[in-house]
DNA sequence: GCATTAGGCAACCAGAAGGTTGCATTTTTC
DNA sequence: GAAAAATGCAACCTTCTGGTTGCCTAATGC
């Protein structure tokens, strides 16, 4: 598998960022600017290696960059995955307060009768649409 | 309940979101609102075990809730993880600018060396000397 | 009442993940 | 040019994960 296999797939992102030390990789090289491995397993409670394979993860979600200064290579942070991850989050939550705004609509329509919830999901016979509005 | 200023557990909710299958169940959640487990088992490609053992690992990130209504129980999206996912990735990509901000700085500082050096990533004794590439 | 439908529980399995250790390689430093 | 520093590679180990299957329980629909 190469390594900069689907990039925009956002579980990998996700998942890259699901592990504690790799989040506090993340973390630090966000706060810090960028750092070598040395530097990075430094108070990382793990071993260098396990640091590098981190890193490998990470740089296989696209998230941070490596490159090579001398004896040591340097890894950085890459923003634009972040923020495609950030634009995922953004979508689902913009979905769930639509379907929301839909099922509302639904259960107040006259057409749903007062007893009928909806089914299970698909309210789809009398759905209009609404407003967007915040319910929590 | 510290909801507010530190995350709990951001690690857990990227994890939960970092595997496809997971990840299309809250997608699912999202755009088509509550559904129960035989309903979120079509289609899905996996068995409806599979997809419980899902389920229950996004609830246990807080992502999504169940509540039982007769004999299926129904599953919502809990939105505030989301949230919270966001804010963190927020938090991450505002802390990495910081530093750049002040790398540059430290960079383009004539007395290189001073206040303006980044913490904690010290250059050490005779260290600073090359400017970080950008070549890429 | 009885078949059907929706789920829960538990055992089991293969492969991925996270981690370690040992050794080789390449730059730096003195 | 030899020691030290910074990594890379590879083997190995243990635990976690994602998935399955089989069987049992609880509502529902006739």
């Amino acid at each position: 598998m190469p390594a900069r296999a689907r990039l925009r797939d956002p579980a990998s992102v996700f998942a890259a960022l699901g592990d504690e030390t790799r989040l506090r990789l993340v973390s630090r090289l966000s706060s810090g600017g960028p750092a070598s491995i040395s530097r990075l397993t430094d108070g990382s409670g793990v071993s260098r290696q396990a640091v590098t394979k981190h890193l490998r993860v990470l740089a296989g979600a696209g998230l941070v960059r490596a490159h090579r200064r001398g004896r040591e290579s340097l890894w950085r942070l890459q923003p634009e995955r972040l923020d495609e991850a950030q634009r995922s989050l953004d979508l689902i939550a913009r979905q769930w307060d639509h379907a929301l705004s839909k099922l509302k609509a639904f259960v107040e329509s006259p057409l749903a009768g007062g007893d009928a919830a909806p089914r299970t999901t698909q309210p789809r016979a009398g759905e209009q649409r609404r407003a967007p509005d915040r319910s929590d």
